[in-house]
DNA sequence: CAGCCTCGAGTTCT
DNA sequence: CTCGAGGCTG
């Protein structure tokens, strides 16, 4: 930070003549020195009160101007954790989860799946770690120069809390890594489980009931329990241990396998699971599923199942993820514990789309460490196939060990009370008529917007973790201020910011959460163009499609233009929406649809006077940035998806069909009608060698 | 046109 | 987490 002595506060006298933007910029730059002068270094260089002075300005400037705050605002870095004490760390690669497998086929089809994908010749060792999937909290270690600086929770995966302090009370976790042999990398993170033992859980269950406190569901909980502590000598007083099992980002390899690089946090320090197998195949990876499994009542630990890894670690960095799980590891789960209890009754809920879901609400049981109340019945065909019955004894578990579910009806337990459901067909909440098109397994409410339902889920939809994620706007604050009549559509959310004296004054509402609440709301402004466009809702339209969308258009301006012309036939953008990889007419007729809506037009151009949603960021800058491949044939030395995967990360769009749009045809061998089209259009056709030659240049 | 593979939408509980 | 539907490949 050279550019510190030139920001001195006293350099910032008035408001006149300086651009809001800049100035708020640089005042986040300034406070971020100062804040790591004073907490990093313990060496601060201006007064305290010219401190509070600064974030005073700060929060002025942005009171006048919400419009114009930063993401990275200091009062949003302050605010943006309202409820909590622990700070928010964005991880420098994301935490994924895994997919999951039940039984031989689905570890065949893993295994199947890596060898297309790599193109593997059969003859080719293709070897896992097979090691014990611990049932307890993941957590992401910082080793600077082979020191602990900074320990974070899972969170949603991109942005977790920190959790030093407390972590620095587990002994299972070195402050500082010896290793004799080689000196530690200038940078590592080691990701983990941190969990309890079922022993200590008993017993620490048994000091609750002593001393009055709710005991705790399950192990896990308990662990989670113990580390969320804000006064750290708590956590150190309960039994936590852990153990290492990947790594995050890191300075310099310091193994080429995965079982290699768990040697060496062995000698580090860690405690890596000594149950970790190596193997070579389907049969090998089951028989050590089956062996953990046998051992598992003797384990001190809980585990749900075993997490099967590619050992090579060149091989899981081409392999890369899918959505959120990476493509190179599968957990292998352990069959669910069941449970008996009582159908009570079915109801019907109305979701964001209008979708009509039966729940079964059933006589409470304890299933796997909780007690389940509630189980989703899916669609009108699931009560069919499962012939259920108001009134049944049923069979229920938690798949996955998560979401409970419905197994079977016990009709032998019948005594002729029972009574069956009648699917309704209207909204039970806007008794608008509700439709199941042909060939559909939904059925659907047809109020839109006039159905309350609807409206409250797709607000609650837009606030969501995954969308704007808006802290403190829960579902029912929204339907409270619904109620009130403050917030009608999504663009009404962001005007609650002039309201905050109104929101204190609610109940169970003070000053200090009504703040928390529009130091959120003035933080999500600027939340990124992908997050905006999937809170919008518009059917089939994900995180992942949101995401593709928001590369392609790069505003929600683009984006509508885009489709508004399509609507026209004016512009072949109809065309150029479909020619965009993965988008396909169903999805393009819905986007198409969504924003020929009058209401929807007015409501998305209402909400961009209230956002400044920034476009992505730009991948590597490469000689293929901006330009449109198309992929055909068959590619050699790799498969199609990775070598879309290798496109994207260098900049590239992939596309489906040839159009004057594309830049390069990539044509493998037995390329078809698209090589004809290519050359009609002029565009240029490269070999897989000159393709591969391209990018390394 | 069938058979993948992926994604979206709905859901539980603490 | 599961199911169903959409999109792509061959």
């Amino acid at each position: 930070m050279n550019d510190a002595d030139r920001l001195r506060p006293d350099s910032i006298t008035t408001l006149e003549d300086i651009a809001v933007s800049p100035l708020l910029e640089e005042l986040a730059t300034l406070i971020r020195y100062h804040d790591s002068r004073y907490h990093g270094e313990d060496n601060p260089e201006i007064s305290d009160a010219d401190y509070d002075a600064l974030v005073a300005l700060n929060k002025e400037i942005e009171d006048a101007f919400p419009a114009q705050i930063r993401h990275d605002s200091p009062s949003v870095r302050v605010g943006a954790a309202p409820s909590s004490t622990f700070g928010k760390v964005t991880h420098s690669q994301p935490m994924l989860s895994l997919s999951n497998a039940f039984d031989k086929t689905d570890i065949e089809e893993f295994i199947a799946r890596i060898g297309r994908f790599l193109a593997l010749e059969s003859t080719e060792p293709l070897i896992f770690t097979a090691e014990p999937k611990i049932d307890g909290l993941s957590i992401s270690l910082r080793y600077e120069a082979g020191t602990l600086v900074q320990a974070a929770t899972r969170g949603d995966g991109s942005v977790g809390e920190d959790v030093t302090a407390n972590v620095r009370q587990i002994k299972d976790i070195p402050q500082q890594i010896t290793q004799s042999r080689i000196p530690p990398p200038d940078m590592l993170e080691v990701r983990g489980e941190i969990y309890m033992t079922k022993a200590d859980f008993a017993a620490l269950n048994e000091r609750q009931a002593e001393t009055g406190s709710k005991p705790f569901a399950n192990p896990r909980n308990a662990a989670a329990g113990s580390l969320r502590q804000k006064d750290a000598s708590i956590t150190a007083a309960r039994p936590l241990h852990f153990f290492a099992y990947a790594s995050g980002t890191i300075s310099e390899p310091v193994s080429d396998t995965h079982h290699g690089f768990l040697s060496y946090l062995s000698e580090c320090g860690f405690v890596v699971n000594s149950l970790t197998r190596l193997c070579h195949n389907a049969e090998e990876l089951v028989a050590s599923w089956q062996d953990i499994n046998t051992q598992r009542p003797h384990l001190e630990y809980d585990i749900d199942g075993v997490v099967y890894k590619v050992n090579r670690h060149d091989w899981q960095q081409r392999l890369g993820q899918v959505s959120r799980a990476p493509r190179w590891a599968i957990a292998h789960k352990f069959a669910a514990e069941q449970a008996e209890t009582t159908l009570l009754d079915i109801d019907i809920q109305v979701g964001r789309t209008g979708a009509l879901t039966p729940v079964a609400r059933l006589e409470p049981v304890p299933v796997g460490g909780v007690t389940v109340s509630n189980a989703t019945l899916h669609n009108e065909d699931e009560l069919r196939r499962k012939n259920i019955r108001i009134g049944d004894k049923v069979i229920l578990q938690r798949a996955g060990d998560v979401i409970p579910q419905i197994v079977r009806v016990i009709e032998s337990r019948r005594d002729g009370s029972e009574r069956g459901f009648i699917f309704p067909d209207k909204c039970p909440v806007c008794q608008h008529p509700a439709i199941r098109p042909d060939g559909e397994a939904v059925r659907r409410c047809t109020g839109g917007f006039t159905c309350e339902a609807q409206r409250l889920e797709r607000l609650k939809h837009f606030v969501s973790r995954n969308a704007m994620d808006i802290d403190g706007l829960g579902e029912r604050q929204i339907e409270l201020f619904v109620e009130k009549g403050w917030v009608n559509t999504i663009a009404d959310i962001f005007r609650l910011t002039a309201r905050e004296d109104e929101i204190a004054s609610l109940e169970r509402m003070g000053q200090k959460s009504a703040e928390n609440l529009v130091n959120a709301i003035n933080a999500a402004r600027t939340n990124d163009l992908s997050r905006v466009i999937f809170g919008l809702g518009i059917r089939q339209i994900g995180q992942a499609t949101a995401r593709l969308l928001a590369q392609h258009y790069r505003s929600l301006r683009g984006l509508m233009d885009a489709c508004h012309h399509a609507q026209d036939n004016t512009a072949t953008a109809y065309t150029d929406l479909v020619a965009i990889d993965q988008i396909g007419v169903s999805v393009a007729d819905d986007l198409i649809l969504f924003f020929a809506d009058d209401a929807h037009k007015e409501m998305v151009q209402d909400l961009l006077g209230e956002i400044q949603p920034p476009p992505p960021e730009q991948p590597e800058e490469s000689v293929i940035s901006g330009k449109v491949i198309v992929f055909t044939g068959t590619l050699s030395t790799l498969s199609r998806t990775e070598a879309k995967a290798q496109a994207e990360r260098l900049g590239a769009r992939v596309s489906g069909s040839i159009s004057a749009k594309t830049d390069y045809l990539v044509a493998g061998a037995d390329a078809g009608s698209k090589t004809r089209k290519a050359a009609e259009l002029g565009v240029t056709i490269l070999t897989e060698d000159s393709w591969r030659a391209l990018i390394k240049s």
